[in-house]
DNA sequence: TCTAAGATGGGT
DNA sequence: CCCATCTTAGAA
């Protein structure tokens, strides 16, 4: 534990997550904190990997063109968690953004542990693995559940922390899993931390088929 | 009601 | 490569 761990508390403005552009707040998020706070045990972690997704024509978007139970979250006001279970057994959890209406998100899919090490340890059983280097295992670490869905990332249960490192530079590439979204498979909206090995994997770079690029979006 | 598929992970 | 595991969305 540090002796002095405000930074673990300096959470951004409502403002940040209410930005248009969703692959904008998924490459700010780098470098920033994940927090856990359930039950007054505070677990943190650097962010090193994100992807964007958009409510308004992308097919890999849960909530592209649909308004159901499960999305609706995702129709709130930015700065809430959208969670939910995937392949029965993984917890994923997004950072929703954008205004009210507008369904976009941010998952986290790779952070490295900064706070609350030991706690983590032992939520993954003590594995041989990288403690959070996949959207499934860093929930598992943080012990962060898909009853959470709808958290204000303001509040004291799950949050985001900013982060004053910033001395980095940015890969994109196409995200993981999405080959069921036709071209839109190809947007390079995965974005990682240049270099970092805990990531969930290398960064794979696509743009023939892109139907746009991060530039473009608006 | 029924069912296929899924923004994964860990082991072989 | 294999498959555990179960919610969700969409069809019937």
């Amino acid at each position: 534990m540090h002796e002095n761990n405000t930074f673990l508390y300096e959470k951004p403005d409502r403002s940040f997550f209410l930005r248009e552009d969703v692959t904008q707040v998924a490459k700010d998020l780098l470098g920033m904190l994940l927090v856990s706070g359930k039950n007054g045990v505070v677990t943190a972690g650097k962010i090193l990997e994100t992807e964007a997704y958009c409510g308004r024509g992308d097919k890999a978007c849960h909530a592209n063109g649909k308004r159901t139970p499960r999305t609706e979250v995702m129709y709130r006001e930015g700065g809430v968690a959208y969670i939910y279970l995937c392949y029965g057994i993984h917890h994923l959890i997004n950072i929703v953004t954008n205004v009210e209406g507008q369904a976009d998100a941010v998952l986290i899919r790779a952070l490295e542990p900064v706070e609350g090490i030991e706690v983590m340890r032992e939520r993954r059983n003590f594995t041989k693995a990288k403690l959070a280097s996949g959207p499934g295992t860093l929930t598992q670490a943080m012990d962060i559940k898909v009853s959470q869905t709808g958290t204000d990332l303001l509040g004291d249960e799950i949050w985001i922390a900013k982060s004053y490192e910033k001395d980095f530079e940015i890969s994109e590439g196409t995200r993981i899993g999405v080959d069921y979204a036709g071209e839109d498979a190809f947007r390079p909206w995965r974005f990682i931390i240049k270099g970092n090995k805990l990531v969930s994997r290398p960064v794979r770079s696509d743009k023939r088929k892109s139907p746009v690029t991060t530039s473009e979006f608006h």
